[in-house]
RNA sequence: GCAAGCGUGGCGGAACUGGCAGACGCACUGGACUCAAAAUCCAGCGGGGUCAAACCCGUGCGGGUUCGACUCCCGCCGCUUGCACCA
């Protein structure tokens, strides 16, 4: 018999939202405590299993930290920007907006079917021009600031010292263009021609994977000077209570390795080759030069003897894909320009090579090839019969032999002398310091830090995102919208094909790309292409803050308030933004704190993510499997609380873990028991529920559910927290009288996570006001002692027996407890005992010989 | 190839700073209730061994530290994720 879920759920999730239960309080006395969703991206699919896992996580924090005195921020709202629905549109001529508001409808009523806690005045979607008016405001702030590197932090562009060298307009504004954080270039992009669009480089693996093809090509673009915040961001990882994965990917994402710069003139010619190298110390090895294809030196250099092979092989590598540079390539190709370049270290001349192994936006798309000491250098070398000398050695006096493979760990300096400096002996962090000494007071090279994040593409070529406020006139000069000029609206148009020249749909609009400007009455033309997804979810959780607010994104009070000293106290969600959406909400805070609009350096605290929830078969749930679990579905057949129950219960809550159809009858199992523990079956209270005292042995157990209920929740160890609330329920349905106060408590340790269930039963014990908003209960650390222990007896650390012996009893007690047990005595018979291990209320071990 | 994480019953998973391995749940087996079934309740449930016990083995594999190792250290094997010529 299952108790009448289906009524209950619907009657409270009624009655909540007529009542406001969950409504946030701007009380600001209160400690705040803001829990945080990643939100969804409403596709037309609706809600999926795996959606639930995290947001109930955060909604049984939310709830619990609500009981415990909290004033709680849970919010949630919709990432609506995106290609999909732009692709839906373009198929069905519906509307993005249309298309958007009606999955949005879909994925609240949904999510209110779960029971979670969200206050929905609170909602934000990116999508609406409230919203996206702030997204195209910070997007102003960074096209106004450029970054003072003597200060570590962004100014505003006024302030930027303008050389005096500068003196027109139009320099000036070059000048100014070139510092700005966000700024336009032309750069090789990954031009998807079936999709109309260029992708960032980590969608194109998702783009290939679904069959298009796309190919570099370089165009105009808006890019985000992310880079300049390098050190910033990776600094500030310090301050995060992240999982320890994502700290080290974002450390990888960054990239920050520290080495030279040297400059190696080239014979003949005029130019210089500057090289990055990580092992400086190594440049007496340096037998040639390699430049990546595209680097420009190329074509000065190149003599007229190998122009013809050189530009054939740029040629070859410009088709191809970063993947195929890099994967496929399993043998290193390169041709010789036949230039030479010398060293600056020991005046050799070496040969200047082209080669795509050296990429040409990292560093300074030129290298020096050590080929004895990187093992990358010496295939080089090895295949193109290239010298190879050996200029460090291994510490420990072993002799390497570089003609057979490369020695790259650290080691002492050997054969590196000029009449300068020596770095003959010299163990490699000395000898590093040293040569770069010597650099710097020669000119032939500096320290240098280079990082491996690169500066963020921020525009796509597409109509469903954020407009980019900046205006351009017919006489080259551009104007970025003011502030009280926004938001600038997406264009109603009927169309959604891109215009097919590489430009948006936008570029087909008339009144967008061919208008007035009222302000300055020049004929202008809009900015065409619009923001990428990421941008929305760059600042939402700073919306949510403030939401209404229509003359800033959030105020300052507010902004304070929630964002406290720690930002968001807590984020779940799933581990597949660890780095870039992560990374990106991370650059714009700290721009944001540059200028005073938020109050911490990080905006997220605490990180956590979801694990997957795979299909009963383990793999992945997927359509085409057949294997996806419908939330819906559950409900109806069990209930929103089991769903939630469930996947609490399935595993930890960071693991991927298989859906299993029969496992959610436990949960449901529970419920039920918990129902007849004090309820009747027709919705009575139990009888057996009355106002007694407990029995000891109840107490405890009553007890130690509080407190494992209050550490698991903070943990977020769900599981483990819901196999004591079983244990509970195991233990006092056994009794013939359920004490009512214990009845309760329960009740409250299980709310946040069946908040259903648990509000009905709470009125049926005549409990008043919601069991949401009651205090949770506290545990009596006193009542959770025994009197009495189980104290094991090992002989030879092996397990013997067990005696109960009073609480904190010493060693002499135990061990004449222990021979007084037969099955102990026997093994000690004959045995003297050498040695005796007490570990008070544990264990006592008798080492016998 | 590099980096990180994980390997525990038939299954999902517990196990605090090293101290009774397998909590809790699923599945399964037996019993009670029932004309019968479902639901519910009770009992059992790592392997070997025994009438029963004693006892022996057991946390991917091999070693080590320790009175004592799922837990710490070293080396393998396997799985997952991320990065992938970043000089």
């Amino acid at each position: 018999m299952h108790y009448p879920f289906a009524s209950i759920e619907e009657k409270w999730q009624r009655h909540w939202a007529d009542n406001a239960t969950y409504r946030v309080s701007d009380d600001h006395s209160k400690p705040k405590y803001y829990v945080l969703d990643m939100f969804p991206y409403p596709s037309g699919a609706g809600l999926h299993i795996g959606h639930p896992e995290g947001y109930t996580a955060t909604d049984i924090v939310s709830r619990f930290k609500r009981m415990c005195g909290f004033n709680v921020l849970h919010p949630m709202g919709f990432d609506a920007f995106g290609l999909p629905t732009e692709r839906y549109s373009m198929t069905t001529g519906i509307h993005p907006s249309i298309a958007t508001a009606n999955n949005i409808e879909t994925f609240k009523r949904q999510l209110n079917a779960i029971g979670f806690d969200y206050d929905w005045s609170r909602e934000v979607n990116t999508t609406l021009p409230e919203y996206y008016r702030w997204t195209q405001w910070m997007f102003l702030m960074m096209y106004n600031s450029w970054f003072d590197r003597s200060v570590g932090k962004a100014r505003h562009i006024d302030e930027l010292p303008i050389p005096v060298d500068v003196t027109s307009a139009a320099d000036i504004e070059t000048y100014r263009d070139a510092h700005r954080l966000a700024y336009i270039a032309y750069s090789p992009v990954n031009w998807c021609e079936a999709l109309g669009t260029v992708l960032a480089n980590e969608e194109v693996d998702e783009w290939k994977e679904k069959g298009y093809t796309v190919e570099r090509r370089p165009m105009r673009q808006w890019m985000l000077r992310i880079t300049e915040y390098a050190e910033r961001l990776l600094e500030d990882l310090t301050l995060l209570d992240w999982p320890s994965s994502t700290l080290e990917m974002q450390r990888h994402w960054i990239g920050k390795s520290q080495g030279a710069e040297v400059h190696f003139p080239v014979q003949d010619h005029e130019h210089t080759i500057t090289v990055f190298t990580t092992r400086p110390d190594t440049l007496f090895g340096a037998t040639y030069l390699v430049v990546a294809p595209e680097h420009p030196i190329v074509d000065h250099i190149v003599a007229d003897a190998h122009r013809t092979d050189v530009l054939s092989y740029r040629e070859v590598t410009a088709l191809k894909s970063d993947l195929e540079r890099t994967e496929l390539s399993k043998v290193k190709t390169g041709v010789f320009t036949g230039a030479y370049a010398i060293n600056p270290a020991n005046g050799v001349a070496v040969p200047i090579w082209v080669a795509d192994y050296v990429l040409a936006h990292y560093g300074t798309g030129a290298i020096m090839a050590v080929p004895g000491h990187d093992e990358r250098d010496h295939e080089f070398a090895t295949s193109f019969g290239l010298p190879i000398v050996q200029v460090v050695t291994p510490i420990d006096g072993s002799t390497a032999d570089v003609a057979v493979s490369a020695f790259s760990d650290d080691g002492i300096g050997m054969s590196s002398e000029n009449s300068h400096v020596s770095l003959n002996g010299l163990p490699t962090a000395d000898a590093k310091s040293t040569i770069i000494a010597w650099l710097e007071s020669s000119g032939a090279g500096k320290e240098r830090t280079q990082y491996r994040l690169r500066d963020w593409l921020f525009s796509r070529q597409r109509y469903w995102g954020e407009p980019i406020p900046i205006m351009f006139f017919e006489d080259g000069t551009k104007r970025a919208l003011e502030a009280d000029e926004l938001p600038l609206l997406l264009p109603d148009v009927a169309e959604f094909k891109p215009a097919g020249t590489g430009e948006s749909p936008l570029a087909t609009v008339e009144s967008w790309v061919n208008f007035v400007d009222p302000k300055t009455g020049k004929k202008a033309r809009l900015e065409t292409n619009t923001m990428p997804q990421w941008a929305g979810s760059c600042w939402y959780y700073l919306r949510y803050c403030d939401p209404r607010n229509a003359e800033i994104f959030c105020a300052s009070d507010a902004e304070r308030y929630w964002m406290g000293k720690d930002g968001v106290d807590l984020y779940v969600g799933g581990g597949e933004h660890a780095v870039l959406h992560l990374l990106y909400a991370r650059f714009w805070h700290k721009v944001l704190y540059d200028f005073g609009y938020v109050s911490t350096p990080e905006p997220f605290k605490r990180l956590f993510h979801q694990g997957l929830i795979m299909g009963e078969d383990g793999r992945k749930m997927s359509k085409s499997l057949g294997n996806v679990v419908n939330p819906d579905e559950v409900i109806s057949a069990h209930g929103a609380d089991a769903l939630r129950l469930y996947e609490m219960f399935l595993g930890p809550l960071e693991a991927s873990k298989p859906w299993n159809t029969t496992g959610i009858e436990g949960v449901t199992r529970f419920l039920n028991r918990t129902w007849r523990m004090i309820a009747t079956e027709d919705g009575a209270l139990s009888p057996a529920v009355q106002d007694v005292s407990l029995p000891n042995d109840s107490e405890r157990v009553l007890h130690a559910t509080i407190k494992k209920t209050r550490e698991d929740v903070d943990a977020l160890s769900f599981n483990t927290a819901i196999a004591q609330l079983m244990i509970f329920v195991n233990e006092f349905t056994k009794l013939e009288v359920r004490p009512r106060s214990a009845m309760m408590q329960y009740l409250q340790c299980l709310a946040p996570f069946a908040p259903h269930i648990t509000e009905e039963l709470w009125q049926i014990l005549g409990c008043h006001g919601s069991i949401h908003t009651s205090s949770f209960p506290e545990y009596d650390a006193s009542k959770l002692v025994l009197d009495e222990i189980e104290i094991v007896v090992q002989i030879s650390s092996k397990i013997r027996g067990k005696v109960i012996a009073p609480l904190n009893a010493d060693a002499a007690t135990i061990a004449s407890l222990a021979r007084q047990d037969e099955a102990i005595a026997k093994h000690l018979e004959n045995k003297e005992i050498v040695r005796e291990i007490f570990v008070p209320n544990k264990l006592i071990n008798f080492i016998v010989k």
